[in-house]
DNA sequence: ATTTATGCAAAACTTTTGCATGGGA
DNA sequence: TCCCATGCAAAAGTTTTGCATAAAT
């Protein structure tokens, strides 16, 4: 059983076949989804599925930090991004909207500062940069020289 | 004048009445705006201003990472921070929802890093903790023990 | 003088709610 | 058995479009 949906069933709620199916797609989607996304291959996975469960498991799985909104570049609907282990870390491409992960990178130490010199308990954390992927680092960024 | 709308008019955008208000209304804010937020003081300092042109120059900022779209826990429409010089850094905390800013990090080692090994080029970046504030930080996670 | 941006208002979607039913624990 | 979670469908909002007009360069 994913750990996700471990996590679930230990913070009290129970195991149902819509929070699996929909982790399950998140997962198979590698990480990165958009509300749509999900919402399209539920339906394909199992139509019996309803819309509103959909959305009120990705506010559930936000409330535990499972998931993560972000803004896709390209897409109108809003995207979340798995967190495993409580972080996530990308780079997104402001021309192609191509998204670039990359691993770790020592925040826990900035983690850990925080919580001494703030008082504050952290749980996870999420870091995007902007920018130029390889293939696109020499056009112009869109929007720029309208 | 604001250097974000010297950066506006710098990629070539005109400086309307209607950009420098939705500006002006984000930075008087302290740069954590709701959509929401910004229809509603637009329309109270100009009327005149239409809310097409409030959501079409949320998506310009965004283009040109002035400003970068977040979820703030506690309400139903997207917000936006405004990344001065490019990044921004903040704490949310999932019990009262409040935002806790601090200020840099370190990260540009970092991103001086991906550049050279991805071969990317990094215009900004935004990294959010979520955790419990230090008034919060023996209350129980929303959602947790259901 | 040109060209871009605006305002208006309707249309298109996405997300939320309420309630009876079904499914986990 | 008890209570939580679901599905359905309608309602509530937010965001997007199209086009003629106004404004900025």
């Amino acid at each position: 059983m994913s750990p996700h949906l471990e996590r679930l069933k230990a913070a009290g709620y129970k195991l149902t076949k819509a929070r699996s199916t929909i982790l399950h797609v998140i997962e198979a989607a590698g990480g990165h989804v958009t509300s749509a996304e999900v919402l399209e291959k539920v339906a394909a996975l199992n139509p019996s599925i309803g819309r509103a469960s959909v959305f009120r498991t990705l506010d559930l799985l936000t409330r535990l930090v499972i998931i993560r909104p972000t803004y896709p570049g390209g897409s109108t609907t809003p995207g979340y991004v798995l967190m495993p282990g409580g972080h996530h870390h990308h780079i997104i491409c402001m021309v192609c909207n191509r998204i670039i992960e990359f691993d770790d990178c020592g925040l826990e130490g900035m983690a850990a500062a925080l919580e001494e010199r703030l008082h504050v308990r952290l749980e996870g954390h999420l870091l995007e940069f902007y920018g130029r992927c390889d293939r696109c680092r020499e056009l112009p960024l869109p929007g720029s020289e309208a």
